[in-house]
Order: structure tokens, then sequence, then C-alpha cells
DNA sequence: TATGAATGAGTATTCATTCAT
DNA sequence: AATGAATGAATACTCATTCAT
């Protein structure tokens, strides 16, 4: 029976919107299925015609984060060949995700503690293809002497944590614009990785 | 009712490091006082003889890092008084208290949600003074013109965050020596600050 | 997990007897939500769709008993005007009252203690609204010169505190009908107060 | 082995003296034994040197209290043989008592329902045999013919309320003397008995 | 699609009591 | 006579989840 002023498809867009912000804000531990539901203005019981239980809520959010994320660099990355170039591609998405969905990201990387066994494993998995994407790079411009850095390895995981870093303390109000943040970053990213610039 | 093995400093010890494990695995909500209790071998209730409630646990947890990392790091860089060499003990200080303390330092990081506004303003008001020690040496090393990054407070963060990285995939049992970290993060920093070299 | 008996009226209804019942007989201290709601028919954690916490289902009965009795108290005192009536009106619908709904009176004088400070404030200022009404009756009596006891102040208590006391042994099963309780009561309040009887 | 610092009489005088001031502010089921051994200013397993158990302790205290005012009234009362006289003696001695330890008679009343079933059979029946001493006094005077009163039972449970609430509002800094709230309840214990008063 | 009443297991915390020292 | 570390059971309260309506 269709209620008064049920509205599936506004009401499942906005529990995702709020569950976000909520977890980002308390964690996923902390959040209730109570506090969830009130923020989207319907019982709790109500929930479960959008989800299946809370695990897989949490599942669904952090998969579609990093399918996002790694989509995103898919179509920006295809293309382009040169190391080099393919390092400012991929510090410009990467900080421009983690600046424009900086919640998101945020739980994305706090949360899967709280991912059951077999969940976790799948997230693991696909942010580390994502994360190798970055490694790929580097050593291509190993390959072709355009960086010069002693352990690949080690400077991939230092550029990783610098850029996701971001999502810690970005405020969009705040003095830096996105673009002047990317360059930045691109210039340290070169400067770990001792890159050649083109003269 | 039976009281032997009575044994409280032993016991006290033995909460803080259990509590440090349990919580960097399982992050502070998902620990339950009984899961504690158990761990350490006595009764949920008597948790209570060492601790006020689970929250001002984790305060002391959080508080006690901070100030051995602070206390460290000071005592490192007396008498240091070259921007460099103090970049140098900076980097040094913060990757073996990040790796050797690993455990205590995730959760530093990750369980700041989760303590009262009260108790966070205060962690968060000394890690604040902390990375600060950082942004004087990056603004006297500009000053002296050994350092040369456009943004220095830009820089500060992603060096920060770079450091702090390693204790989010840190193994002792690596291949990695903690030397050998610290001379490649020496040297990223340093290229992030795009530091002279003194010839 | 069977809903099947979801009955939120009757339970509420319920709740408040049994309440009542228990909190008189043992005490609101020593009565727990799990004896409670056992009596009740529902799982302990089913309470909480009735009450906010267990003060505030504690502070809400008296609340609505004393609410209750000045109510009644007020009915039947409209349109009376002369001390002496007044005071005959008085006396009866209190025995009435302490009489018909013992235990909510019992519980209402005995568990004062276990209000909140801020519950109690409230109450205690009912009640002395309501015991005012006994005040005002014998001032006026003595203002037309129908009383004549030497302190009113202490007479009220005195009466007060006799009146009130029936609620500590009446039985409904006893030797004595309501009626002519009241009328020992009356002739003893009327002794008290020195008063006139007209001839 | 005699700690340093103890001292047992004086220990047990303060319990006792804390104990009733505690009971009677909180309420026996509120009342905490490490509570209780915090304001004796030992640790709670102290306490068992010297309690029995909780409800012993409870035991103890309302029969020491219903014994003391059994005593006073008996030997305030000894060579008085006057119906008349000893209702003014039980008058005086039962105001006197109810105001000068005000705390233990309001605890001898409120705290019944505290105690085991044994244990309350017992106070109950000193309780009653001290009621019965005014029962036995209105008794004879209704066979002198000094009393008239119609319900000499009811007239005995309405003198005791009136009489016992003094324990529930005095304060000792308050504007009556005891002597002056004796002169006033004798004349409303006589009132109530329609008592012959000698010319 | 939504409600609201319910469950049963869980949570942090408190408590009376014990006992080796 | 006192401590302090411990127990085991209890307490108020919360939670994810279910399901008839």
């Amino acid at each position: 029976m269709r209620t008064v002023g049920s509205n599936g498809e506004a009401t499942e867009k906005m529990l995702r919107v709020v569950g976000v912000r909520l977890i980002a804000k308390y964690g996923y531990e902390a959040v209730s299925l109570r506090m969830l539901a009130k923020e989207v203005g319907i019982q709790a019981g109500s929930l479960y015609n959008y989800i299946n239980n809370k695990q897989e809520f949490l599942f669904d959010l952090l998969q579609s984060i990093i399918t996002d994320l790694f989509d995103d660099m898919d179509a920006r990355m295809s293309g382009v060949e040169d190391p080099l170039e393919r390092l400012k591609v991929f510090v410009a998405v990467h900080i421009e995700f983690h600046t424009r969905r900086k919640d998101e990201v945020f739980i994305g990387n706090m949360e899967l503690r709280s991912l059951s066994d077999e969940h976790r494993k799948i997230i693991v998995g696909m942010r580390n293809r994502y994360e190798q994407l970055l490694g790929d790079i580097i050593q291509a411009g190993l390959d072709t002497g355009q960086f010069h850095v002693r352990d690949g390895h080690v400077a991939k995981l230092a550029i990783l944590a610098m850029l996701t870093g971001v999502s810690h303390w970005y405020k969009p109000s705040g003095r830096l614009r996105i673009g002047a943040l990317i360059d930045e970053y691109t210039e340290f990213a070169m400067a770990i990785l001792q890159a050649d610039t083109p003269s």
C-alpha cells in the first residue's frame, strides 16, 4: 500500500547523502539507523525498504565511491601516454576528487575497519588496483629515465598519503583554489620523484 | 569471588597495551569493555578499578601518546638550530615514533571523532602545537633562504600527511629498515621544500 | 521476533497501572524496568516505545496524579463559598481520592526523593499549591470567626497529615465505608479548628 | 594488623550517623555502600568490619530507633495512670522524639518496604505495640467517660498520622519551639477525642 | 512505501560482597 | 581495622532488525 507522502527515489538519494555526512562526522559504528532515519525523515523500520542491513549499506557506499574515483581517473587518463603527463593527470584527478567529494573519500579511508572481512577484501582490492595506477606510472617514468627516485615503492606510498591528506583539512571556503592546490601538489610529487622538467 | 591473583600494576599496564591493540584493530566504538576485560583476563566491572569510564580511557590513551611524541621531539630537537638540521631531526623522530609505536599513533589519528567535544579540543590543541613545530622550521628555512617552496603552509600539511602515512602500512617485519625509511623521507621532505643541499 | 499482538494503547495503560502497583509495593528504586516489563508482558527494551527513561516515567506518573487530585478538588469546590462548607468539601474529596486511588497518592508522597531536582521542584510546587487550598480555607474561617484555632499554619499541617494518613492503612475490603470515614474525619478536622457548628 | 589510622569506635558511631543522614535524604535503595564508606572516610570493603550486610544494617538502625522511642515513652509514662494525663505524655514524648530525631523516625516510617520479610515482620510488630499504647489510652479514656469520640480506632490512626507528620516538615531553625508545638498538638488530640477538660 | 510495536542481544556502568595482604 | 583488587549479577538503556498493518 502506497502511504501518503511516500517518495521512494528522493528518499533513496537523501539516504545516501545523509549517510555519508553522518558517517563522516561520527563514524559508522557511532551512527545508529534510528539517527539516520530521523535525519532522512522516516521511521527506522522504513530504512529496510532501501537497504538490506547496515553493513551492506556501508559496503555499497564505499564501493560506489571508489568506483566513481576509478572511473573518473580512467576517463581522464585515456589517451595520455607520457609518464610525466600521466603523473600530472593522476595528481589533478586525485586532488579534485578528494576535495570535491571530501566526506566520501574520508569515510572510504576511515571505515575499512568497519567492513566485514569479505566486504573489506573487495574494497581493499579495488583500492590496491587504484593505487597501482600510480605505481605503474612511477615505474614507467623510472624506465624511461624521466624519474630518478631511489625507491619507487616508498615514493608511491609517500605521494598517495600526501595527496589523500587534503581530504582531512580541505574546506571549500578556504584560501586556496583547487587549481592552485593541484599545481602545488604536482610540484611536490615531481620533486619526490626527481622528475626531469621538460626544458 | 576469588581474589587470588590481584595484581594492580600488571593489570593496569596490560589494560593499556590491550586497549591500544584492540582499538587500533576494531576502532573505539566497536571495542566493548567486555572484550577488553576478557583480553586482560578480568571481569568487565573490574575495569572500573582502573578507569573512570570508556571515554576517559580513550582520552588518557590519546593524551599520553601525543605527550610522548612531543617529549621525544623536544628532547632530540634541543640544541639544534639550523633549519635544515631541524628538519632532518623532525623527520627522523616522527618516522621513528610512527613506526615503533604505530598502533598508538594510528588511533591517535583515527579516534579523534570518538572523543567528547571537550576532550577533542584538548587533543587537537596539542596536535596543532606539535604540527606547528614543523611549520616554524619551514618558516625559518624560508627566512634564511635555505628552503624555496612557494606555499609553506601547504608544504607543511603535505609533509605531515606523507610522514604520518607510514603508520598505515609499516610492518616491523617488512623489507625496509627504519634507518633507510628515514633517509628516503628526509629526501622527500627536502625535495618538497626545495632545500639547498650543503656542498 | 514476533510482533503479533502489537497493541500500543492497551500496553500503555497497563504500563501505568502496573507501574503504580509495583512502585507502591517496592519503591521506585527497587523496581527494575525488567520487572516492570515482565508484568506488562513485553521485553524491557520495548518499554522505551512508551517512556523516555525511568525518571521521566516516575515524574509523569506523579504529575498526572497530583493534577487529577487538583482537578477533582477544583470541580467539587466550585460554587462553594462558606469556609465551613469548603472545609467539608476538602475533607470529602481528599479522603475519597486517598482511598480510591490509594496506591497512587502513596507513591505521590513517598517517591518525591526519587525525583531529579528539577522534577521535584515542579511536583513540590504543585503540592504546595494544593495544600494552600486548605490553608486559605482555614484563614477564611478564622477571618469570619467560624474557626478559632490558635495557629492556623500548624492546624493546616496537622489536618493534612491526618487526612493523608488514610492512604497508609485503608483497605477497600475493610470495616469502614468511605462515607463513614469522611464523616469521622470531617468531625476531627472541625474539632482541630474549633469550628462553630451551625445550630 | 592494626592499620595506621584505624579507629574502630569512632568509625562505628560515624557510620550510624552518616547512614541515617544518607538514607533519610536519598532512601535506602539509592544509597550505595560505596557512598556510605566515602562519607565515613574508609573503603567500601572496610564497612564489613562493622556490618554483616546492607540489609542487616538497615534493620539494626530501624530496630534501635523504635526501641529508643519505646524506651523513652515507657520511662515517661511510668507512674501516670489517668487517661488524659497519659494522653498528654504520649503527645509530648512523641513530638519530642519526632522533632529531635526527625531523620531517624523519617526512615523508620519510609524504609519498611526495604526490609526483608522477616525483618519487616519484627519491626512492624514493634511499631504496632507502640501504637497500641495510644489505642489503650483512648480505650481507657472512653471507659472512664473522659473521651467521647465515636470510633476510637479511627481516632488512634488519625492522631498518630497527625503527630508523626511533624517529622516531615519540622526544622530546628523554624519559628516554633518544641514546647509550643506540643501544646498545639495536645489540644488537637484532645479535640479529636472530645476529651473533657478538667475545670 | 511507510508505520509503530515488538524482539533479543548487546552496551556501559554500578553494586554488594569477598578476601589475601 | 583497613586496603584494594576482584567477582558476578544486576541495572538502565540502545540497537539492528522484523513484520502485521
